[in-house]
DNA sequence: TTGACAAAACTAATCTGATTAGATAAAATA
DNA sequence: TATTTTATCTAATCAGATTAGTTTTGTCAA
């Protein structure tokens, strides 16, 4: 019997595929076998554990969206480059609502890794943000508010939580609209301290 | 052997203990049933599956999270109202990390039931919105921007996901701050249209 | 008061999926 | 070519959800 050739690229790019199409509570490692064409036990090989995996699964997502906002942001500045980075997020998230479901459970096993795997993500935000000569306490204020407001709106998104019939993502973009009249106060506020 | 006299509340109350103590992955019905000194088969007479009965944990949650929400709105209007109200939310959530961990998988399997939770909820938001004036549209985005920020803030406190020691408390106030600029900002729009 | 019925709880068994142990064979290396 | 490594396998174990079928308890009408 010839070797598959098994990677742990190869088993996540599968397992990704998997919880992108029938959602993360149903990838098990017999599904996941199955897909690979070998026995649940062989996967063992490249992984200690099923959580392992998630954790693996977790920081391969959190990779990809990092590169996807970098990119967002290239050549822009001030507020183009924030509506073009979580319009960005926006997009991945939405393309990978199972791999968004596991990048969730990011944190829940602290490790040097899992904080990399945000750190630059946040780093990326923090660059941009510098354009607002925000105080130091205000920059950390934004970037959760941010971050809450994006993480939220997918959730919700996700879990079909707007149950009307108004645009996604006009709705979005009003919330970007709103944060980003947040960010000035918050100029304001720093010249005023 | 006398019988205990279980009933759907008293399961519920003990397994929200359980999942606010050691987490809702935890939760199972061997540790359920243990802590209310039964075998496991015995939950069978009350709930249908376990995922029924994360179902019932899920609606007893946004009922209380729904009391609490219009308790903090009582005798308050408009920008107080709101602030107010978005405190109890955080307060909730915070004191039970557990159960708003298993209220997240609503409308995971939609019913009228589901819809019934949180409408209430909804439907006291809507009716201090109500206070602005907004356009129907905007008052649509303006629900959904604070939802998300809700969710999402506590969502991301509850993982651990702010690295840093600044006030958790002091960046949300800042965040509802924010959007109620932003509802100032409806407000106009609408006058405009 | 008693007999019948419904419901609550039990034990024993089944099923599924994760995990472990130990064997085998393909690939890599010396 | 001989040896070592390791990807994969099969078989077995374990835990937890669920089902089947039985016993016991409480209730309620005759």
């Amino acid at each position: 019997m010839s070797r598959i050739g098994l990677t742990k690229d190869i088993i996540l790019q599968s397992a990704m595929e998997i919880v992108d199409k029938i959602g993360a509570e149903n990838l098990t490692l017999k599904v996941l076998a199955d897909k690979l064409g070998v026995r649940s036990p062989s996967l063992y090989n490249h992984f200690n554990s099923l959580s392992d995996l998630h954790t693996a699964l977790m920081l391969y997502g959190w990779k990809q969206l990092e590169y996807r906002v970098m990119q967002a942001a290239i050549g822009k500045s001030k507020d183009d480059a924030i509506k073009s980075m979580c319009a960005a997020y926006l997009n991945f998230t939405l393309e990978h609502l199972g791999l968004f479901n596991i990048m969730q459970s990011y944190n829940q096993h602290i490790s040097q890794e899992t904080i990399a795997a945000t750190s630059g993500l946040i780093e990326t935000i923090r660059q941009v943000l510098s354009a607002y000569n925000l105080s130091e306490k205000y920059e950390v204020h934004t970037i959760r508010v941010f971050r809450s407001f994006l993480q939220g709106y997918v959730y919700l998104v996700q879990h079909d939580s707007f149950g009307n019939s108004v645009s996604i993502r006009d709705s979005f973009n009003v919330g970007v609209g709103i944060l980003l009249k947040g960010l000035k106060e918050n100029e304001n506020i720093k010249l005023g301290k």
